[in-house]
DNA sequence: TGCGTTCCGGAGAGGTTCTCCGTTTGGTGG
DNA sequence: CCACCAAACGGAGAACCTCTCCGGAACGCA
């Protein structure tokens, strides 16, 4: 799982200073991020990574291929975890515990990672997306087949569902207002569905 | 519930060509949004309307003014709803109307209404935020006293879980995912809370 | 060291939000 | 009917944003 993406021939390996801008214009954009949320300007990360604006728009051509980067190695961690998790004992504890994780991540920085969840699979975003739902979809089925989630739910909803969460409390001043709310989905998630009328 | 707000001594009312203007510009502003979505630029507003941007700020001085404005209506249907329903013979299935009715509304025009409902507290956005809040705790309340709604659950969790959900699906291409997601949520709504460990 | 390829930087086009202030206009008292 | 003034208009423009383009600098291989 290397960054270059499939068969491509023979590429050059990138020219140092280029390499070197790319990962200082990660970090900054992390720390501008982190200040300003989602919306950040893309300029300023530019300008605090001391590099022009058309360096930035080369390494990364929209927002959310900077995005995509600075949020990947979370995404990987969170993918690690669904592997780790997947092993375990209970199903439905893995599901869960993956989904608070999810939450957690979803929410981090003014809801970046949700932000991107939803953004319209623009490029590198859609690697993203597929990995977490596949994640997301194996510890489900595993909770439906070995545990007691429900059958009628999709992995999809599910994750909606989640990123829905991080978004509407982005700005809550309630902190433990997310927690609660998955807990709610979750505690749906693990009956039978109601028949009403 | 006329639009001056409580005590003003005096006002001497309105020019005519003001409240034309202002008239106009909602009239644009709903249209404008429901091409662009809530992100859609005010200046095209204002071109559109006939009037300068000058105008446009006077009369609205950000944008969740001129939501506000323009999804005032729309959200005195709502509370008129709520206040009709209330007097209905199931609690259950008047809270399972208006939150159904409720995420139409929040999920109209890309998401608009949700949109609205998440920024922070500005000026207006917060007399919609009490009201919708006020009759969406209303039909909770009665749905916990007569019906079968679970006691644990606050007004604010139930719309923030329905404007997430608005948010995420807002350019969902799933037509029917909102639906089902509600479903599931409200599922967890009339049951008595499960106590994991 | 030389040279082609890769990469950089910043000027700038075109968009946006929002302000400021000279000018126009509505409506009222004379 | 007119004159006057507060109220309202409108658009120039400051400050910002995204994103492009291309002349020139920098790298790294031979």
């Amino acid at each position: 799982m290397t960054t270059t993406h499939g068969h491509v021939p023979a590429r050059r390996p990138r020219r140092t200073d280029a390499r070197l801008n790319r990962e200082r214009l990660i970090a900054t954009a992390q720390e501008v991020f982190a200040e300003a949320g989602p919306e950040a300007s893309l300029n300023e990360v530019a300008r605090r990574a001391g590099v022009g604006p058309g360096t930035l728009y080369r390494h990364f051509p929209n927002r959310s291929a900077l995005l995509t980067a600075v949020l990947r190695g979370r995404i990987e961690t969170l993918c690690e975890l669904a592997e780790t998790l997947s092993s375990s004992e209970s199903a439905d504890d893995a599901l869960t515990q993956w989904l608070r994780a999810f939450l957690v991540h979803a929410r981090v920085n003014q809801g970046l990672g949700g932000a991107l969840m939803v953004e319209e699979p623009v490029a590198l975003g859609l690697d993203c997306h597929r990995l977490l739902l596949d994640a997301a979809a194996d510890l489900l089925a595993q909770a439906q087949r070995r545990g007691t989630a429900r059958a009628d739910l999709t992995a999809d909803d599910l994750v909606q569902l989640v990123v829905g969460i991080a978004l509407s409390t982005a700005r809550s001043h309630d902190a433990e207002q997310p927690d609660r709310l998955l807990t709610l989905v979750l505690d749906a998630t693990y009956r039978t569905p109601l028949q009403n009328e």
